[in-house]
DNA sequence: ACTAATCTCTCCACTTACTGGAAGGTCAAG
DNA sequence: CTTGACCTTCCAGTAAGTGGAGAGATTAGT
């Protein structure tokens, strides 16, 4: 199949699919005589599977890193899981401070008229005004 | 007071500063002979301002709007609060997208065994293998 | 006064993961 | 045979900096 139908398939824009091909992660089964890219069901799997991939979080660095032992009969799924605790380890990071954002913000929000008078919490807050 | 000064007074990386100085996010009080940048206070406000604005998610482009707020005393705290409540909007969306993320990906890890064998869940789910 | 260490400057390149556009080649339909 | 949709490569830009080179300035110690 050519580009256009690989990215109805995989969800993944054209362009995306290109750059994949020019970083080496996602190669084309093959070019046509014209030097159109062209996939097949196996080039497709793996296009959908980084794209699954991406949507956990998973960096392109690591998409390449599970795409080996995606590709790899031998891998052990020990590898597997290392990878993906990693990616929920920082994952719990993160949302613990988006909390913390969350209620810091929403307290400003929540503090602030909204009106049009010019002293308002959150910039005096910013602007770390005791 | 010179650059570094400002850098530890702000908290900022000096690079940093240089970088909003060279995009006009802060500028300079002014130069000396030699061409040193030099903060006052009031330019040193504007920077802890601004990092302060960045560890609550402000992009750059919002900080700048911020600051003409905060720099501007007939400002309205409506004007304010409907940036900050956008981007509590963002803050709320992407907190979702992150527990749901957490909890399909806890999932997948729970159910990995983690031992020696090829077969793996994290694996065969970003793969979509039903 | 001299020297060495530490600043500071500008400029360029690199980062992540794409996205947009220009210029040009290819292919199928009417 | 031409039109339009597709494909190619290459160049540039995004956000928000970080890192380093090479050169000038300042400061501390002797």
């Amino acid at each position: 199949m050519k580009i256009s139908e690989a990215s109805e398939q995989s969800g993944l824009p054209v362009k995306t699919i290109r750059y994949y091909s020019d970083i080496s992660l996602v190669e084309p089964s093959g070019r046509s005589n014209a030097g159109y890219r062209r996939y097949d069901e196996k080039s497709l799997q793996k296009l959908i599977f980084i794209r699954r991939a991406r949507e956990f979080g998973f960096s392109i660095a690591e998409c390449r890193e599970l795409l080996g032992l995606y590709s790899n009969n031998a891998r052990s799924s020990a590898d597997v899981k290392k990878i993906a605790s990693n990616r929920l380890e920082d994952i719990r990071k993160k949302r613990g401070e988006l909390q913390r954002l969350y209620d810091e913000l929403s307290n400003l929000v929540q503090n602030c008229r909204g009106d049009d008078r010019s002293d308002c919490p959150i910039i005096s807050d910013l602007a770390d005004i005791k």
